[in-house]
DNA sequence: ATGACTGCAAAAGATTTGCATGTAG
DNA sequence: CTACATGCAAATCTTTTGCAGTCAT
């Protein structure tokens, strides 16, 4: 399967890029058709399937009823807010940086590709909770 | 709001509680149907919604596209096979079981109420993977 | 009696897919 | 040319919801 250059491609690309938080099929889309006007949804599915499987981005399944898609690639963990949905990456951390590690120790290979999805409370919803 | 009794209700929390694994809303579905031959779907969806908002459940949202229901409600992490897609608790540990602690360190009360979901191979997966 | 719960069916929301057409290599 | 990519619309899948009838208290 040889996979050719698309701008539609590119553009969904460039624009997750441009995002530090990690926006759904329906946000690339609403965005990514303000430069191509006839864009279709499936297309922008299509493309994040693609880029998902060439390693380009990664997908989020953070079970709010829709995928987030994130194209930073790095190992890295994310935050997704029981109250408000939001989806952070969460603030670097010694601890956390070396938390991959000590689940290998921990797993001795067992479980591979790990990476880390916390539940819980976003900054903001802490305050407002106070 | 006055929580009445129902045998469907009943059922499905009884149910939940003889599976190791964590069903999705339709295999408690075509399960207990065979007790309750009228079941339907929107029954079993707003009583695995009931029971996890009375904390006697806990639902899993994995994003596999489908929720999963699980009747321990004590703390404990899971490990979704990003292969096979099962969703298994994570073998007993020490690192594990002191990983909560650590992260209340580690965010200083920021973020309450953490749970830990990995995205891993589970290990059948990682056997056949060799 | 009253209001919560049920079954049924329709609706809603996210994602996938079939097909004819367009386009990169 | 040939096969991959697109746009469009229909289909699929999961979950939610409206409503009339039923049941628990």
């Amino acid at each position: 399967m040889i996979v050719k250059k698309s701008k539609q491609r590119d553009a969904i690309y460039n624009f997750l890029k441009t995002r530090v938080d990690h926006p759904t099929a329906e946000v690339v889309y609403l965005n990514v058709k303000q430069e191509f006007p006839k864009l279709s949804l499936g297309t922008v599915y299509r493309n994040l399937m693609l880029l998902t499987e060439l390693g380009q981005i990664q997908r989020l399944q953070i079970g709010d009823g829709s995928d987030h898609f994130d194209a930073n690639v790095k190992q890295h963990s994310h935050l997704i807010c029981r109250k408000c949905g939001c989806v952070c990456d969460l603030p670097y951390c010694e601890e956390l940086n070396n938390l991959d590690e000590k689940m290998d120790n921990i797993f001795q290979g067992k479980i591979q590709g790990h990476s880390l999805v916390f539940y819980g409370l976003c900054e903001e919803c802490c305050k407002n909770n106070q």
